[in-house]
DNA sequence: ATTCAATTGATGTATATACAATTGTTGTAG
DNA sequence: CTACAACAATTGTATATACATCAATTGAAT
C-alpha cells in the first residue's frame, strides 16, 4: 500500500508537519487493528492489557490508580474502570491500601500473569510481521519520535 | 521529558519492535491531545474534523458514505454517526443520491468551509510548536512509517 | 480540636470505536 | 416476473476516551 498519499487517498498536504500527523494517526490505527485481532480472542482491550503490562512491571509491588494513570499510554483514560473490567475476569486483585484509606492497592494476579505470558510471543511475532522496518530503521524512528515530543 | 523509557517509566522493552509499538501509541496521544485543545472550543472531535477535510478533498464534488470511511483514518470508525453530528451542526448536507437510492451524497458546506478556514492555520501553528522535528527529520519520519506499513 | 484545602478514586455524561445485525434498494438468475 | 444475492447505509451494543463532578479521606493551619 505504501505512502500515506495513496493510503487515505488524499493528493498532498499543506507541509510536512501536517503529513506527519496524518501518517502518525493513520499508523496508529494500523498496529491497533492488528494487536486487537491477537487480544480480542482473549476479550482484552488494548488498553487492558496495556494496565496488565504495567501492572507486572511493578514486580510484586502494588501500584494504584494514579501510578497505574501515569504509567498509561492514553494519559487521560480512566484507569479506575479499566481496574474494574480486569477484577471481573480476576486478572487483578484490588485492595484498600491500609495506611492510606484513599488510595487502592493494584496487583496482578497469576491469572493475569499467565495470560500474558499466552500473548506475548503472539504480539511479538504479529509485530515482525507487520512492522515492515529493519532493526536499524526501528532505531532511527524511535530516535525520531522521542525527539519530536522534546 | 524525551525518551518513551521515561515518559512511561518503563525500564526497558522486549525489543525494538515493542518498543517501536509503545512509542507510536504514545507519540498518538501526545499529538490527538494538542489537535483537540484546540479543536474542542468550536466543538468538533478529531474526527469529525477530518471528515470535513476529507469532504472539502473532494472539491464539489459529493462523497458517498463508503467513500469518506474509505479515507478516514480511523478505518473502521463509523462515518454514518460523525455525519449525522455534522449536519445538525450545519457543517455538512445529506442528500439521497438521485441516481441509486442506497446511497447518500454528502457535502460540505459554506459553514464548513469557513470553519476549516478557521481552525487550520491554528492547527499549523500548534502543530510546529509541539513537533520538534526539522523539516528533514520529517522527512525521513514519514518515509519510515510509510515503510512500516509495507 | 476544628475547619478547610488537597488528595485519591469513583461516578456521570457525551463522544467515538469496533463490530454485528438490520433495513431498504438494486441487480440478476431462473 | 419473482426470488434472492449483493450492496449501502443505519441502528444496536459493548467498550473506551475525555472530561467534569462528586465523595471520602487525609493533612495542615488556626
Amino acid at each position: 500500500m505504501g505512502k500515506i498519499e495513496e493510503a487515505i487517498k488524499q493528493a498532498q498536504f499543506k507541509d510536512e508537519y501536517n503529513k506527519a500527523v496524518v501518517n502518525l494517526l493513520y499508523t496508529h490505527s494500523y498496529l491497533v487493528g492488528f494487536q486487537t485481532s491477537v487480544l480480542k480472542p482473549q476479550d482484552l482491550s488494548p488498553e487492558q492489557y496495556n494496565v496488565l503490562r504495567i501492572l507486572r512491571g511493578q514486580q510484586g509491588k502494588p501500584a494504584t490508580i494514579a501510578a497505574i494513570q501515569e504509567r498509561m499510554l492514553n494519559t487521560m483514560s480512566n484507569a479506575s474502570r479499566l481496574v474494574d473490567k480486569l477484577k471481573a475476569k480476576e486478572l487483578v486483585k484490588r485492595d484498600e491500601c491500609p495506611e492510606n484509606r484513599r488510595k487502592v492497592d493494584v496487583l496482578i494476579t497469576d491469572k493475569g500473569l499467565r495470560l500474558l505470558e499466552l500473548l506475548e510471543p503472539q504480539i511479538a511475532a504479529l509485530n515482525k510481521k507487520v512492522i515492515h522496518l529493519e532493526e536499524s530503521e526501528l532505531l532511527v524512528l524511535n530516535g525520531l519520535l522521542d525527539k519530536l515530543r522534546g
